[in-house]
DNA sequence: CTGAAAGCGCTAACAG
DNA sequence: CTGTTAGCGCTTTCAG
């Protein structure tokens, strides 16, 4: 493999000068620059990234911890996040954490070793203290979608609101009795789009009942017994808000089965404007969430946090950036 | 950062002894060892792999290039490389290439430099040559679902075969008359998918008619238009084969809103069994890859080459590796 | 069994 | 404007 010294050598200058070139410092003759871009364009050189890390202090790397690249939402993240990442010179590293705290933790410690510059961070739990002390020392850290209150840098919507809307719209279409399939409640997002569902209950003046909120027991599939049953129960509900697409999925199966007919007697809305949502029948309303400008986002920010780390600007405090979020009209309601 | 020098002055001993005990030498004594171990905990140091990677000529990170991680079958594949990879201590970087033979080449020419040690490709393009001069340099390399016949390692499936099983399936079902809803046909794996097509076809005297292909303009929604004209015309097939889950729920759609009946009027097959076609309605048919082996498969396949390139065993011959597929039935076919 | 020294490829003072 | 030098943190001969 060529290296700088084989570039200084076949232009007939020092390593240094080479380096400065291709560094782009301009304090270099002209004339100096042309040969060394020519040697360097025929030796087919390009610098090794080790080494600079190593004498830099950082590698142009920066890592994404989602729970599982498999989750409807994360892909979209994800190329938001690779696409800022690669127009800004960074290159990304993809971390699947499971939702375990272990597997997390055993990831930050091997990437903090200073050769990963900051983190975006998707998969946090309320007791990831190990994700704290990055930020607690100094590291470059984004929270996404997942955030706990905690004085970072986030990128999230505001999910107390969007569920708010979308079931605001439910009751003005005159449901009246709105069950909600809830994920797991201490998933912050979860929890919000649940105060979001009672707040619009409330502000509507329709009664909170618990028994008309769906617990996810064992995944997504666990609604599916669950709608059936309070489908047969003496509380049929006349709208089912999914907080998440698949969930929703799962419940028009249900009702599918049960004989019932989406929206005729029953609607049905769900969260993240997954790409099966417009896809199935009827085309499912929803709440859309801008997953790749929240990746894009999240990326930005966590560049300028690097740069002025390197720049020893004096470091702005952590702000959390909300994104807006849309209610997508389809068929499966009325 | 606490680097080998701290641990080595805490334990009382020289930087070498400490790098021989954390690299599992066993040529030091008891004592020393412990020593040492005890300050590196005491320390909480972890070695920089910039360093490490500089000195050893790798850097244990392997890249893996796909078309887009939102595609599909992706995630699935990269979950499984990511997990073995994990297992033998390899981090992975992921490659967006947008089927764009530029992005692609700047991939490579920015990793290639040294610090990747080698490459999973998911998103090889009949003229990727830039990959091509990646094995031929002797870069650890092996490729992924797409495979152009070149004498490099691989993992696939066989799409002939698999195709060849659905359309049979559909045959025997006693359906005379069968449309393909077919993709780029310049990928190898849609090519070969409209092979099987023809080969059932012919092996049970059935005639292949053109107009029954459809060929994929712009994106799987062309799909719906076609359908439609298809379906309107007086060559209604009886049951539609379509090359990728997607391209079936489209299909449905379309299907859908001319009135028919899936499986009654016309049944419908996929391929990739991809999360959504259980949820649909009615639930798809369709062939099942094992993509989560198959990035597992790919993974330790490029671990052992690089380790042998490592170890200087003699090169094994590039060997392809052909995973099984499954025919999925459910209630989209009758 | 252990320490000293060299060097992986690069950049950043520091001289000239 | 350009070359020389030192050193980033690690592993690995080579001596002892």
């Amino acid at each position: 493999m060529t290296n700088i010294k084989d570039v200084a050598k076949q232009a007939g200058v020092s390593a240094s000068t080479v380096s400065r070139v291709l560094s782009g410092k301009n304090c270099v003759n002209r004339e100096t620059r042309r040969k060394v871009l020519e040697a360097a364009r025929a030796l087919d050189y390009s610098p090794n990234v080790l080494a600079k890390g190593l004498k830099m202090g950082r590698s142009n790397t920066i890592a994404l911890m989602v729970p599982s690249i498999e989750n409807e939402i994360f892909p979209t993240i994800a190329r938001g996040v690779e696409d800022t990442a690669r127009k800004s010179g960074y290159t990304v590293i993809l971390c699947n954490t499971y939702e375990d705290v272990a597997v997390e933790q055993a990831y930050i410690n091997k990437l903090r070793t200073r050769w990963i510059d900051g983190f975006i961070v998707a998969s946090m739990l309320p007791n990831s203290d190990h994700i704290r002390s990055l930020w607690e020392d100094g590291f470059p850290v984004v929270l996404l979608s997942r955030y706990y209150g905690d004085p970072v840098d986030a990128v999230i919507v505001d999910n107390v609101q969007a569920a708010y809307d979308a079931v605001n719209y439910l009751i003005r279409g005159g449901h009246k009795r709105i069950a909600l399939a809830l994920g797991r409640k201490e998933l912050p997002f979860y929890a919000d789009r649940w105060a979001g569902y009672r707040a619009a209950l409330a502000d509507n003046g329709l009664p909170y009942d618990e028994r008309l909120v769906l617990h996810e027991t064992n995944g997504t599939n666990s609604f599916y017994h669950l709608t059936k049953e309070l489908v047969k129960s003496d509380l049929r509900p006349d709208a089912i808000f999914a907080t998440s697409d698949p969930k929703a999925v799962v419940v028009m199966r249900a009702l599918h089965d049960c004989g019932l007919r989406i929206p005729g007697d029953i609607s049905v809305i769900g969260f993240d404007n997954a790409y099966i949502s417009s896809m199935i029948e009827p085309p499912l309303s929803t709440v859309s969430q801008p997953l790749y400008e929240m990746g894009v986002a999240a990326a930005k920010r966590l560049i300028r946090r690097i740069r002025s780390r390197e720049d020893k600007t004096p470091a702005e405090p952590p702000s959390v950036e909300v994104m807006p979020t849309d209610l997508i009209i389809r068929r499966s309601t009325r």
